[in-house]
DNA sequence: CAAATTATTTAGATTTGTCTAAATTAAATT
DNA sequence: AATTTAATTTAGACAAATCTAAATAATTTG
């Protein structure tokens, strides 16, 4: 079946919004699709009676089965154009949120299989998330802290514990920011000390003259090894796959 | 200023009537979009009113320079992505119309033209129709008998004067059909004979699996240098660029 | 040229997605 | 537990794009 724009972007932001947190709000949702409360109720109603939906009024709500399913091709293909635009077009990776925004709702799914191929089967977008395959089937991301990571796994750090103006200082230095990739080399028994290969990027904005169209990375990767004491390691999370 | 992707389908539907006859009739745009003639007066008032169309009650229509324009940026955008679809995506090009349509609609500039440079420019789409530049300007093609056209011009033959089976007879020996490209090699003063090259290709469809990821061409170029007379010249019709 | 036919437009309705303002339900607070 | 506050839904309206049926204009034809 085809669903319109407008509802797609509902079932995206449902999906998003319940993976996230667990039931769904109406008021959340306007919030992140920037509509009005009513708005939302109005389409909450057409989507439970197309059964995308599980929703009792005043109660939250969620996607059924079918909802996730739609929700996972939507995502599926906003990540596949988004890996086009920054690896073919030499779009940098803040660029082209917007873009796939609009190319997600291309309907063919001849066209998603064979973009999909042509691009040879990438695993993550330009933002790191990763690309549901043409089953829907997602790597789904473990969020640990880093004294559970294990080793020669590569990592993304997706949130901090302890916030303190000192932490923070120590992690710049070494840094380590959300959204750092990093990967531990080695652990030491002795202390839970780690040895961690931080990757960091110097951020470069890409005019259209300098962009070409090989698939060339502007971003300068910057690899270092850093020391983490237990008691810092057990304050930085960070998601992996599987 | 953005369109709808309705207002852009009635103005490409319009540049296309206006193109190939004249003034456009409501009649004609509602059989060209199968839509009904009610609807199409309908938009043609709101065309008429963002300031695209030449519009009298009753007398028939056309777009205005603005309208034009703006045509030209949506032929642009489906030529575009059919080449891109054929080239890069492996699609047989009597697949890709129906994805174009709804590509078309895409608005990003940027990202046409960076697909334009990712695809190196390309003159014409899968059907050898002219894609038209950045500001719009397209190679118009100009018609004329075989007699008429200049040395080394690459054509297309697009129609046939004299259709008597011993004509077709003729031409199918020596390889032109609708849609060959030609070069004329050299012009005899003595008899207006002219020898001619011919490039006929043999048509092999792809199959999803044998297409690949690049820039294959799967038809095979065949060139032959035959000789044609005046009396056969002057019934083959071609077009060419400029 | 008047009548018949065809083309086009208008009038009024429908669908989808949105909105504001009011009403209702749920949650929080005293 | 009653009241206040917040969240949610309903009621009614609107814009865009479409439709059917009826009215009007233009064209064709006898």
């Amino acid at each position: 079946m085809k669903y319109s724009s407008s509802k797609e972007n509902y079932v995206k932001a449902i999906f998003h919004l319940q993976e996230t947190h667990g039931l769904v709000t109406t008021n959340a949702l306007a919030n992140e699709l920037q509509t009005r409360p009513a708005s939302v109720t109005d389409m909450l109603k057409k989507l439970k009676t197309q059964k995308l939906l599980i929703y009792e009024k005043y109660k939250g709500f969620k996607l059924n089965q079918e909802g996730r399913k739609i929700a996972l091709q939507i995502v599926r293909k906003h990540r596949l154009w988004e890996f086009f635009l920054v690896e073919k077009l030499g779009f940098g990776w803040d660029e082209v949120h917007d873009i796939a925004e609009e190319l997600e709702h291309i309907s063919s799914v001849a066209l998603v299989d064979r973009l999909d191929r042509f691009l040879d089967y990438p695993k993550t977008d330009p933002h790191g998330d990763p690309i549901p395959d043409s089953q829907g089937k997602i790597i789904t991301k473990v969020q640990v802290d880093l004294l559970q990571l294990p080793l020669k796994k590569t990592a993304k750090v997706s949130s901090i514990g302890d916030q303190s103006p000192e932490m923070l200082e120590l992690l710049t230095h070494k840094n380590i920011a959300l959204g750092t990739k990093l990967e531990i080399q080695k652990k030491f028994l002795f202390d839970n000390s780690l040895e961690v290969k931080v990757e960091s990027f110097t951020r470069e904005n890409r005019t259209p003259e300098q962009a070409s169209n090989k698939q060339s990375k502007k971003q300068v990767a910057v690899k270092t090894v850093v020391t983490i004491s237990e008691h810092v390691a057990k304050n930085v999370y960070v998601t992996y796959e599987e």
